[in-house]
DNA sequence: TTCGTTGCAAACATTTTGCAGTTTC
DNA sequence: GAAACTGCAAAATGTTTGCAACGAA
């Protein structure tokens, strides 16, 4: 892995991805920062990101309408999606953990990064709108 | 959902996706199907695959650097990505059917569609390949 | 001084779309 | 004949990248 130098920029990318648990998308971050850094660019953040997920610190969970959304929370967990409002929240109902990709490894003879649990559906929230008000929400914030 | 005509390059579509187990990209089928229609587009395979999906007949099992992989396959079962030479297999070694989202419809009060497992690491076959003489080959064909 | 980091904008790659011609019913 | 379907190419979109300026060590 490469030398890497302190950046502020840099720091206040993951630690904007770790205030929320929305998993927000790389222009949500893009937009949380430039109003304290007027000098700030989309390409900073994607290059970053990118860094992060190198590093194991940081992963994407789901591509919903085109964009890749980020978590910063890294220990295995399941995630949700709402095909109305776009929000992706958290499911922490399983241990499934290590075990699992183990257990992959072993059947298949392969090496096994991690694993991905994602389902999708409509959420509580949009479920109980009336059935032709859903819009579609990107990032839902 | 509307009114839907014969098409016979739809119908190729969907038999040559549902031939393979490569779970390929929109750019495979149509390379696939180009010399059997010389008269034939990369369009009208993105807007097949777009209607099977609303149909729920197609699924999309991951997005493998950058291009979505299609599968004609939509009873439940998990896929392995190889992060080397990007593959996705079946992994068909869990009974993790509608339970498990009925479970979460209960926990989350929330609708699930479905749900998706995805493993990443590197397969078999380049698990034995040299260390370094791996490959990104997007489609694995 | 060296080299990592960034802004900016252009480049990129995949997917979507508008339109006019073709096919299905 | 009406409406669905398609080829084609242009447009749209999210992401990556080259380069010169900037910042950290």
């Amino acid at each position: 892995m490469r030398k890497l130098n302190f950046s502020r920029k840099r720091d206040a990318v993951l630690s904007v991805l770790r205030s929320t648990n929305t998993h927000p998308t790389a222009e949500w971050i893009y937009n949380n920062l430039k109003s304290e850094y007027p000098d700030f660019s989309l390409g900073t953040v994607y290059r970053n990101l990118s860094l992060f997920k190198e590093q194991g610190i940081v992963v994407t969970v789901a591509n919903v309408n085109g964009q890749e959304r980020y978590d910063g929370v890294v220990t295995a967990h399941a995630h949700f999606v709402c095909k109305k409002c776009g929000s992706v929240a958290d499911v922490n109902c399983f241990n499934d953990s290590r075990d699992l990709d183990e257990r992959i490894e072993r059947l298949y003879d392969c090496e096994v990064d991690r694993h991905s649990l994602c389902f999708y559906g409509i959420c509580s929230s949009c479920k109980h709108k009336s059935a032709d008000s859903g819009q579609i929400n990107d990032a839902s914030v």
